[in-house]
DNA sequence: CAAGCTAAGTGTTTAAAATACACTTTTATT
DNA sequence: AATAAAAGTGTATTTTAAACACTTAGCTTG
C-alpha cells in the first residue's frame, strides 16, 4: 500500500457568534452554493476549505472566515483533527461533492478550529456575510453534511473547557457589558445556572473585569453598571 | 495558487513510558536509520510515519507504535495538529529527509498522538524494540529533529491535563501497585509535590482504586499494601 | 537477637472556597 | 403616584483543601 499519494487536507471552522439572544454557529447552506447541480436534499455544513499548498493551518482557517465575514482578527483555536477515511464517503454527501470538487472521491482529513465573535457591536453585520450563510442557534442545528455534527459537538466541548480555563468571554461580549450579560454568557455556554450573588463575588476576583463610570440607558428598570475588560494581559483563569 | 496538490500527512507519536525511575519518552536515533547517507549531525526524533491512503489517523499511530514496540492496545490520545508550512524545511533536517524520503521537499502536516505504557511489568521489553530506539527521561531530552521538541511539549501538557481530568494512571502503573507508587506518578507527571496524608485521603474517594489482600515483599522496610484498579468503568475524574 | 534503618501508615485542626438564600433599589411606564 | 422589571447587595453553612508529626512493620547488620 502506497503512502498518501493523493489525500487532501482541509480546515473546518466552527464560528460561534454570541448576543443576548443566545449562542449561534455560522452555517453554510449547500443549496445556495450548488443549486444547479445538487440532486440530493440540501444540507447545511460548516465553513471550511482545502488548505493551500503554502498556507499554515490557522492561516487557512483565518482565510475561510475572512472570506465569509470580512472580519479579521477573530479568536481562533484548533481543537481536533478528523481523519476517518470514510468521513466524506457517505452517500448523502456525494451529490454535493461531485458539484464542487474536481476529485470528489478524494479522501479529506480536516482540522477543526473554533472561532469567537460578538454579534453585539454590529461587528459582523449580517449584510457583510456572503449569501447562503446564516447564524443558527446551537440548540437548533439539524443534520449537517459529512461528520460536521460531531465536529460541532467537539467544538462546543472545547469552547466550554476554554471558557472555564481561560479568559475568553470578552471575545463574545460587547466592549461595554453588564454583569447580567456576563452571567448569561456563562450560563448559555456552559448550559447551567449560577447564583447571581455568588457569580458576582467571583467576578470581583477577576482583576481584568473593571467597572466603568457609565450606566445602561433606556431600559425600563434599574440601569445596570457597565463593565469592560482590561486589555492588558487577560491571561489564564 | 492551487489547493494542496501535493502535501503529505503524518502522525507523530509521543510514547510515554513510566516506571519507578521516572517518565520516559520513546525516541528514535536517526543515526541508526540513516547511517550511510546522513551528513549532518545525528539527531533524535519522535516515531512517526506518513499515513497510508486508507488508514485512519489513530490507526496510523497504532501501526507506528506496534512496529516499534510489538505492543498493541496502547492508550492513545490525539492532542494537536502541526501544520506550519516550514516545519520540515529547516536546514538541520534536510540531510535526513533526503536519505529517507522520495520527495524530501514535500510539505508535511502531522497529527500528534501521545501514548502511555507501563514499563514495570516487563511489558514492552527493551529487547522487543527495534534498534536505534531508546527511552529517554523527559527531563533529559535534547534537541530533536523538526519541530519535535514543541510536539513533545504539547504532549506533556496534554498528558498533565489528562491525568488531572481523567483516570489514566493505571495505564502507567503495574497491575498491582502501592499508594506511594501512585503518588510518585502524580508528582512526576505533574511536577509538583503532594502531602502524603492528603493524597491518600483523595485516593480513598476514588472508587476504582481498590486494596488487595496482598502486601509488598522483599523490601527492607514496612511492606506496603498493594492496590489495583477496578477494571469496570474507569470513567472521568 | 537486639538495635537501627527505611518507608508505610494514620487524624485533627485550620483556612479557603463553594453553596444556599431574600429583600431593597432604581429607572421607565402607565 | 403606583407599578413593573431587572439591578444590586451580605451572611451563615457546608464542603473542600491545606498544613502538620509521630508510630509501625519488616529487613538488615553487628
Amino acid at each position: 500500500m502506497q503512502p498518501n499519494e493523493s489525500l487532501h487536507l482541509s480546515v473546518d471552522c466552527v464560528l460561534f457568534g454570541y448576543d443576548d439572544d443566545g449562542l449561534k454557529v455560522l452555517l453554510i447552506n449547500q443549496k445556495e452554493d450548488t443549486y444547479a447541480h445538487a440532486q440530493g436534499r440540501p444540507m447545511s455544513q460548516l465553513p471550511g476549505d482545502l488548505i493551500l499548498i503554502d498556507e499554515g493551518l490557522e492561516a487557512a482557517a483565518e482565510r475561510v472566515l475572512f472570506e465569509l465575514t470580512q472580519v479579521n482578527g477573530v479568536y481562533l483555536k484548533q481543537f481536533h483533527a478528523y481523519g476517518d477515511p470514510d468521513r466524506v464517503k457517505d452517500h448523502k454527501d456525494r451529490t454535493w461533492l461531485r458539484s464542487v470538487r474536481t476529485l470528489p472521491d478524494q479522501r479529506v482529513i480536516t482540522v477543526g478550529y473554533f472561532g469567537l465573535v460578538s454579534l453585539h457591536d454590529h461587528s459582523p453585520q449580517p449584510a457583510s456575510f456572503a449569501g447562503g450563510v446564516s447564524w443558527v442557534d446551537v440548540n437548533e442545528v439539524g443534520p449537517l453534511a459529512f461528520d460536521h455534527n460531531s465536529i460541532l459537538n467537539g467544538a462546543i466541548e472545547a469552547l466550554q473547557t476554554q471558557l472555564e480555563t481561560h479568559h475568553i468571554s470578552f471575545e463574545l461580549l460587547p466592549k461595554k457589558f453588564t454583569l447580567s450579560q456576563l452571567q448569561d454568557l456563562y450560563e448559555t455556554v456552559l448550559d447551567k445556572k449560577f447564583d447571581k450573588r455568588n457569580f458576582r463575588k467571583n467576578v470581583k476576583k477577576m482583576s481584568h473585569v473593571v467597572p466603568l463610570d457609565e450606566k445602561q440607558q433606556g431600559v425600563m428598570h434599574k440601569p445596570a453598571q457597565l463593565f469592560s475588560f482590561k486589555p492588558d494581559q487577560i491571561e489564564n483563569a
